[in-house]
DNA sequence: CGAACAAAAATGAATATCTATTCATCTTAG
DNA sequence: CTAAGATGAATAGATATTCATTTTTGTTCG
């Protein structure tokens, strides 16, 4: 078995019992056993607990930020980029389910307990927002009064808040394309009633 | 000394030793150390550990529903309405920061490991938000295609992001005040810029 | 081809530490 | 003097990490 199958595998299985347990509650053996190998094991490729779920942050976000990037070139109108990347972001909970979950649970406590660790991916992330919220602004579309630095925490913070709505109900009221252009539609048009005077 | 006012003792010490280490990291003897209490003094108020972060949240969610619902019986436009909550929701962040950290990043988390728990209190919070947009709406000032089942999650979210900003960032860039005009306006007229044609 | 060997990888039992909870004892209040 | 309240040392259980040992892999050479 090749060196970053191995790696992999107890990636894999980090997410799957993390998901059920939190990291906290996560024992080193259980992930061991998930992916069938010994405890030491996991010693030859993470340095510890804690680096087993950064370095499933580092390399999972990496690849969702690809991803998006992706999907994004290739449109021009903001409005739509902005309905992509909720729908993108909302999609994950349905492809992995306990990998959303971890990052949706387990990431916002990371910043906490290793106040060393910096989460580049994470700003990287939402970057993605504040980027498009720029180019609707210089296109003219978007209003300059926004802060974009505001507004993408504002839409990431609500994106990710449904989410956790999927993570914790068993069976959520909403499909996630509803809630994706549910989500964008406040996001540009806002709660006011364009017909009232 | 009343009973209530070591039970008290006992919460308030919780909250900043939370604050300061998280739910895990936190040892009984941190938080007796803390309210100047023996270990088993607390286990003479609480049933356990996990007894102590759900009791806190019980009590100080509660207390600020209170607060905001106060405040909001005096005022009948919902945008200033919602104004209200969001400056409310961030402004703990300088009264209470101890608070508001063990909040924003133990809440969360409380779900998912105490599975039974089913925190109703956060229910009746985020129930405030929905409440102000069915009446926006009946009034005829919100437009009836936002469902405010979404809406009082994306807000809720969106005002917790910018919450979790200052408790991680040692030097936000915007001041409380500004930032709860700015989400609001961002929810009450979105980004599309009304000038366009 | 395959036997012999060395290096690399994997194992899992043992270790070392940590800490939530208990309870026999002591202190305080009425 | 008694009962309620408080104490904190002792207990019991858990588990991250280590490392001596075993297994696998790849290479050399008869």
């Amino acid at each position: 078995m090749r060196v970053s199958d191995k790696h992999s595998k107890i990636t894999q299985a980090a997410v799957k019992v993390f998901a059920r347990k939190g990291f906290f509650n996560a024992r080193i053996s259980d992930i061991a056993k998930e992916a069938k190998v010994a405890d030491g094991t996991i010693y030859l490729y993470f340095n510890n607990k804690y680096d087993i779920l950064i370095s499933l942050f580092e390399d999972e976000i990496g690849k969702i930020i690809h991803q998006v990037k992706l999907l994004l070139e290739r449109e021009d109108d903001p409005c739509k980029k902005l309905h992509i990347f909720a729908r993108h972001h909302l999609l994950l909970l349905e492809e992995k389910k306990d990998l959303a979950e971890v990052l949706q649970m387990e990431l916002r406590q990371s910043n906490k307990f290793m106040k060393e660790y910096r989460n580049t991916k994470f700003i990287e992330y939402i970057d993605i927002i504040s980027a498009i919220i720029h180019q609707g602004q210089d296109m003219g579309i978007f209003s300059k009064n926004i802060s974009p630095g505001i507004a993408k925490r504002a839409i990431f913070g609500a994106l990710d808040e449904m989410s956790r709505l999927w993570v914790l109900a068993d069976a959520p009221h909403y499909t996630i394309e509803e809630t994706a252009t549910q989500v964008c539609n406040l996001f540009l048009h806002g709660l006011k009633n364009p017909l009232a005077h």
